[in-house]
RNA sequence: GCGCCCGUAGCUCAGCUGGAUAGAGUACUUGGCUACGAACCAAGGGGUCAGGAGUUCGAAUCUCUUCGGGCGCGCCA
């Protein structure tokens, strides 16, 4: 419906254009919604674009134009303002007319179809499964989720998709602390490493462990030292000799060990990232990767090109011939391919499964690690372009006044599971969102507790629970309403309601375009804003039926517009708070 | 040292591919419930858009530079 004004009054401008300066017909025809309420409902800056090729100054280039303008029955006025801007008042009429159009689209008001049926896999949140889920993950999760509801709205077919990372050191450490704690259970005194993992859940999967199968997976703690470095010598060696013999001990069984702290890590995660709304089409195993060769064949193609050589008896992948500081190894001394090499791989899997778009979100940490996978994109001889890699910065955390330290091995950390539980989910989700993704954030937890009516996102849906209650007393047909006549609706207020309406599929285009869903987030604020201003200053329930119906017809396209919003961003619409 | 991100009101943040007098929330000061939900509304004060230079009709926005902050620079993941 907008799009349909926008597409009209750029074509009342280019025929003014031929007639003006048929020269610079092509001149690209740019359209805004002026900031003051006083500057129309459009403007359109071309005067001042032509000013310059034409020699002649703006105002008068303007006036020009605003002459040439063929009639509209969607235009009451377009005038010369300001350095030479043309601004555009439509009719009421053409204002209204969103209300039908919100009502006869529904949920759908506000789709588009800018992405064209592409195929676009968003990754994201992909933690290692070695401890729940923090608040160093949670913005990305909020963000990514909403990216991909957002990207689905405006036209793509998008995968959302959770990279396991089941295939390296870090589950061989989670492995080993679980099945130490275990031991504990049974009479171990060994002392348990600083740095292994040292959280609670850790305490639990061995109970759960010990629970299952008893004393099965028991064996003599003492032998377990053969050979190990002390812990104050070399505490990383110390971790590895450890890992060494608990499979040596363990046997087939270490497998067994293994997968059951993941298994137990990942349900954790799944359930906890479900809870907050946040939903994956695939979990993807990067040990699957090592499983079907597909490492070994990706550095076997670097290779093959040419890409790849030897030094130090490890195998570099050349990436400073595509842009990175420096070589990168891929395989090491010891016979080990990297995590850097199954990532190549996981790159590798995505562009064979035919996405359009790749994104790819990270942690604000990781941007030094993006030349180097577009490098091996490229060196794969992929478009570099379809990959994108969105960097969240991290929340810094507060708690009285103090930033909160976090660490998954020591076991100090918010979760998750506990912020949702203290601010809520919808909260939660709202406030990550509220922020452009790669700005820094503070978090100040005792704030978001202590008060969270002051969290925009109540504001939002009290506007949604004001509209359902009012349409509840009201004890009409509210299908009814999708037909009803607008023309009561005049007040400059409800005028201005309705163009906020009909920014909201532009809204949505813009915020896909831009992948940022906080856009979403400020346009409802707005929405939002000007609804409880007009609740205020109006009565909705009035004795004339008509004006009734009209305004009620107005409320039930913002709760709408509110509601397809929030999906978008993963919150709650409620009708009572 | 090199690279990436950032610096806007006391605080937390918006500001769309450069547009008109830089905006919200919060805090502070006032006013509004015998009302369709006061988790709301109305009004007010509060700014060298970190500093400087450049590009042009026009810069918070683009370029360069200085200062300040965050992060990254492993045969870790």
């Amino acid at each position: 419906m907008a799009a349909d004004i926008r597409s009209e009054l750029k074509a009342l401008l280019r025929a003014a254009l031929e007639a003006v300066a048929p020269e610079c017909g092509a001149t690209a025809i740019q359209l805004e919604r002026p900031r003051q309420a006083g500057h129309g409902d459009f403007a359109c800056n071309l005067a001042l674009q032509l000013a310059k090729p034409l020699k002649r100054s703006p105002r008068d280039i303007a006036a020009r134009l605003v002459a040439e303008l063929p009639p509209s029955p969607l235009v009451v006025r377009a005038e010369v303002a300001g350095a030479g801007f043309i601004n555009f008042t439509l009719t009421p009429a053409a204002r209204r007319q969103v209300v039908h159009a919100v009502l006869a689209q529904g949920a759908d008001y506000g789709r588009s179809a800018l992405g064209g049926g592409q195929k676009v896999q968003v990754e994201f949140v992909s933690a290692n499964p070695t401890g729940p889920l923090h608040v160093g993950h949670d913005r990305g999760a909020a963000y990514g989720a909403s990216l991909a509801s957002l990207l689905d709205f405006a036209g793509y077919r998008v995968t959302r998709e959770f990279y396991v990372n089941d295939a390296g050191r870090q589950m061989d450490i989670l492995a080993l602390s679980t099945w130490l704690r275990y031991l504990e259970l049974h009479g171990s005194t060994l002392p348990f490493p600083e740095n292994a993992y040292r959280g609670d859940y850790v305490r639990a999967m061995a109970a759960a462990m010990q629970k299952a199968h008893g004393a099965h997976y028991r064996r003599d703690p003492a032998r377990l030292l053969d050979g190990a470095p002390e812990a104050a010598a070399d505490a990383e060696g110390h971790l590895d000799a450890l890992i060494a013999g608990a499979k040596r001990l363990l046997g087939e069984d270490y497998a067994y060990v293994h997968d059951f702290a993941l298994t137990e890590q990942l349900s954790d995660a799944r359930d906890d990232l479900a809870q907050f709304g946040v939903h994956f089409d695939v979990w993807f195993s990067e040990r699957s990767l090592f499983d079907t060769g597909l490492v070994e064949q990706a550095v076997a193609r670097l290779a093959a090109q040419g890409h790849v050589y030897e030094q130090d008896g490890a195998r570099w992948f050349r990436s400073t011939a595509f842009g990175d500081e420096k070589d990168r190894v891929v395989q090491r001394e010891n016979g080990l391919y990297t995590y850097f090499a199954s990532d190549i791989a996981y790159h590798l899997n995505k562009y064979e499964r035919g996405f359009d778009r790749i994104i790819d979100i990270w942690g604000a940490d990781h941007h030094g690690y993006i030349p180097r996978v577009k490098g091996a994109v490229e060196a794969l001889g992929l478009d570099p372009g379809r990959l994108e890699v969105a960097l969240v910065q991290f929340a810094v955390l507060y708690r009285e006044g103090r930033k909160t330290s976090m660490s998954t091995r020591a076991g100090e950390f918010v979760t998750l599971r506990e912020l949702r539980q203290e601010v809520g989910n919808d909260a939660c989700r709202f406030f990550y969102v509220l922020r452009k993704s790669d700005q820094h954030l503070d978090f100040d937890l005792d704030l978001a507790k202590s008060r969270t009516n002051e969290n925009p996102v109540f504001y939002i849906q009290y506007a949604h629970a004001r509209i359902a209650s009012v349409l509840a007393q009201w004890a009409g047909e509210p299908a009814r309403l999708a037909t009803v006549d607008l023309s009561p609706l005049a007040a400059e207020r409800e005028l201005a309601l309705c163009a906020r309406l009909a920014e909201f599929p532009e809204v949505v285009e813009n915020a896909a375009r831009e992948c940022a869903p906080h856009l979403v987030a400020f346009h409802l604020k707005e929405l939002a804003g000007e609804f409880h201003s007009y609740y205020n200053a109006e009565r909705f329930l009035v004795d004339e039926a008509k004006l009734r119906e009209a305004r009620l017809a107005l409320c039930l396209a913002v709760r709408q517009v509110l509601a397809n919003g929030l999906a978008i961003i993963g919150v709650s619409a409620p009708d009572s708070m």
